[in-house]
DNA sequence: TATTACCCTACTAATTCTATAGGAGTAAAG
DNA sequence: CTTTACTCCTATAGAATTAGTAGGGTAATA
């Protein structure tokens, strides 16, 4: 399942990508039109901030914005910040691999080939579809 | 995250499926073999029975044992039985749809549509692929 | 300097995951 | 017919994660 903080970012980052470059938007316009809880809102934008996907600016009329074309904002980058690894056991992440502590032996366990399989199409589908891809609907 | 549930549960089916048809084979005897904890491995097993996926024999020389031909058993029904329904929101579930509650508008939300391609994605895998493919190794 | 809005830490409530405990029931072997 | 070797089933508890809240601090602008 997806958590509720991924979910919300990716809405909070497609309601930015829709604005004009550059201008601000508060965390509190994001929350009343997306329908996310203030505070909560709050941690998440600061995360995406720290990782280098918003920029913000203080004070009176100031707020969050997108620091990137929304074309260059690809959902890896994205789903990485907010969901973790995009591999759904660490025996097959590419960026934060870990030996399975119960697998003796890796290239004979089931589980490794499938969640293999499916790291790879994941991993297709979030490095071809970007934020610019998501607000043309 | 993979749960360690369907982890588990992968493996004890792959065991099997290597062994004789028909041939009963105990819950300690799986749990040696690949390193799960007993207990825990008896209630994965006990759901995968209760699913149909499993049959049982009671009293000595019992227990469980594949119902089908490893070739017959498609990731798609393990995963729904282990790990729950495949889409990562309900919104996208074949089988579980829910509305969001914080969404008016499905078709316009960013989330709901990145969402369907992680989900046709993942449903094409564990459809094409069987315990006879995963023990192959 | 008053206001607006981001910044940051800490905490709590709820949920899910990962088991564990303990016994009841069943079948086969001696 | 009794022992042994298993599955069956319910309940529960500890750990970890998630989701959300509280409250004060800090910077920028008018």
């Amino acid at each position: 399942m997806l958590s509720k903080k991924t979910k919300y970012g990716i809405k909070a980052l497609t309601y930015l990508a829709k604005q004009e470059t550059g201008v601000p938007v508060s965390i509190a316009t994001i929350s009343e039109m997306e329908n996310i809880s203030l505070k909560f809102l709050e941690s998440i934008l600061l995360t995406l901030r720290k990782s280098g996907l918003l920029g913000s600016k203080k004070g009176k009329a100031g707020g969050y914005y997108l620091l990137k074309d929304p074309k260059d904002v690809k959902m890896t980058m994205v789903m990485r910040v907010l969901e973790g690894p995009i591999a759904m056991v660490s025996c097959v992440s590419l960026n934060y691999y870990e030996k399975c502590a119960d697998c003796p032996d890796e290239t004979a366990c089931a589980v490794h080939h499938l969640m293999i399989r499916v790291r790879d199409s994941n991993l297709k589908i979030y490095g071809e579809t970007s934020l610019a891809d998501l607000i043309s609907y």
